[in-house]
DNA sequence: CTGAAAGCGCTAACAC
DNA sequence: GTGTTAGCGCTTTCAG
């Protein structure tokens, strides 16, 4: 049924090892033999049986992304590009959702030998002991983020919200905003880099220590609805600003409708700046201002460094993404 | 370093076999060995190296879904539900994009012995012989569609569109709309079963052979920007229509806000409607009116099919979803 | 009722 | 330069 490296040993006139050094290139193989054995592996259409090579060398060449959100816009994209150089290099993508299976999914990661995995759920539900699992089995981690407290053998890639606020902030400044609000889906705490960052940004470059922020309760998910909901009671507790930075696109998207339904345009009367990217915020018709996060690259970082720490365990990469202001339209000059 | 059948064998004090049939309960073993085992297993934290039992059994307990459109919110839908299924029966989900390096993932699928293929990319690129490559290997094919000239081997879920636009049409009768409109970002063909579906709708319920439509030219994709544009001819052509269906949601949000900048409203100056009910058509402010084609049902049924199909090739699963009609806020009945 | 042993397709010492 | 062979960890026939 299935075409063997023997088949091709026969056909070709060789051993088996021949068959596999030729192929691989691990030792010399005269010229001669090589053709003939390509020769072989054409006619038969001779494809190598990964469970095989996985038993001998301990490798997949696979990696797994752990997910609890597939709704969000950036996430695909990032694995879009994630899926894309872990194929260039050779790499196959295992694609798993939620945390609540989430014991099952550690063993099946351990139970088919994922060389690693990358992990952009919330992090919530996962433990150190979890991670500790793969670890202990040769598993490399990635997350989707960094900080300074994180085991050490772990790598990450992640986004500096610091430095990205700041060209929010530095940016709208420079078009003659000083007041600038803020609404977020989360109350501040660790989760959250991007409050903080906004109050730390809001004081470097106005000295305003206690800026206009709108806060969902601890509940509610950064979606189109809650920023649309946050914008209405911030026009209802207040007017006074001329521009809104949104948590995120979906929420500015909200943000922009519930602004127009206030009877104020966008951006005649209100500024609005969003953060991630998302595909069609650039399709938007009002065309979003946005903070991206370029999905492209840092799914290529994610890849890197997890193969990285694949080849060599000793090799922990962590990598920043700095973000970069995309200009569109919801934004507009203070006369 | 890792655990094998062995080392349970030996702590659990009997052989090999037995630990693999107390496992498997493939055949008969003492009550008491089975204890034995168990606490071994526990013990130890043992768990099966599936690339060995690949190698016996030529099952992975692994599908693949090709994919080529991660930006498309209802795709990703129906593949979070189709690997919560996968999960639930102890398979694996490969996740893999674009249709670039279709050859790479044919060979990859053969390669590592994926048990089947869930196709949900635009099949252009993918030819028969592709398919018969992988249905050679006794790899079973689902695509995300169904018809009547498919290869009798693939199995498939596909939409009843026809009955789909049936329910919006008659909703939209049954509020007092008769001149109703309709978006396309393609131009009529085999790939579009919804614009056929529309003017055979509007000829059975209104006998009107010739509805007014507005379509895009071959290249443009069903996005927000594509319904915003095709919404602003459409209105400098004729507002001779009070309700607008169009081909997908993305297309019905460009739609909305195409209609708000002409300084209409919806639902009161026109009601709209799209398709695919992505997650935030619930979550938009306005509520849109669309059809859902139940992505989780969806993916439950994909993964079914293929499932059967993996267990028992002459089983090839054809299904029909039924699109069910979720009635928001973007619609209105007609005084 | 349980165990021994063959073999899945491949790699990499170890021969020659 | 190339070939022989011993496993990788598992399932399953065949013996007992």
């Amino acid at each position: 049924m299935r075409v063997t490296r023997k088949d091709v040993a026969e056909l070709a006139g060789v051993s088996g090892t021949t068959v596999s050094f030729a192929l691989s290139g691990k030792r010399y193989v005269s010229e001669d033999l090589v053709k003939k054995v390509n020769d072989a592996v054409a006619q038969l259409g001779y494809l190598p049986d990964m469970a095989a090579k996985t038993m001998r060398s301990k490798k997949t060449y696979s990696i797994a992304v752990l997910i609890n959100d597939f709704s969000n816009p950036l996430h695909m994209q990032i694995i879009e590009s994630i899926e894309n150089y872990a194929m260039k290099n050779g790499y196959f993508v295992n694609i798993c959702g939620g945390n609540t299976h989430l014991e099952r999914y550690i063993n099946e990661y351990i139970s088919r030998r994922v060389d690693g995995v990358f992990i952009i759920a919330d992090a919530e539900t996962i433990t150190g002991a979890h991670i500790q699992q793969l670890l202990d089995k040769n598993i490399s981690v990635a997350f989707g983020s960094v900080n300074d407290k994180m085991n050490p053998k772990i790598c990450g890639v992640g986004i500096d919200f610091k430095e990205g606020m700041n060209k929010i902030i530095s940016y709208l400044k420079s078009i003659g905003h000083k007041d600038i609000a803020y609404i977020s889906a989360h109350d501040e705490d660790q989760m959250d880099e991007r409050l903080g960052a906004f109050y730390d940004s809001m004081k470097n470059y106005f000295g305003n220590a206690r800026p206009i922020v709108e806060k969902g309760d601890g509940s509610s998910k950064a979606t189109l609805q809650t920023g649309y909901a946050l914008t209405k009671n911030l026009i209802k507790r207040t007017r006074d600003f001329t521009a809104l930075v949104c948590m995120n696109d979906m929420m500015a998207l909200g943000a922009i409708s519930a602004i127009q339904d206030a009877g104020l345009k966008v951006p005649d009367d209100i500024s609005v700046v969003g953060i991630d990217d998302i595909t069609f915020s650039g399709e938007w018709s009002i065309g979003l201002t946005t903070l991206s996060h370029k999905a492209a690259e840092f799914g290529e970082m994610v890849f890197e460094v997890l193969q990285d720490n694949i080849v060599d365990k000793s090799v922990v990469g962590r990598k920043i993404i700095m973000p970069e202001l995309i200009i569109r339209k919801s934004t507009k000059k203070i006369d």
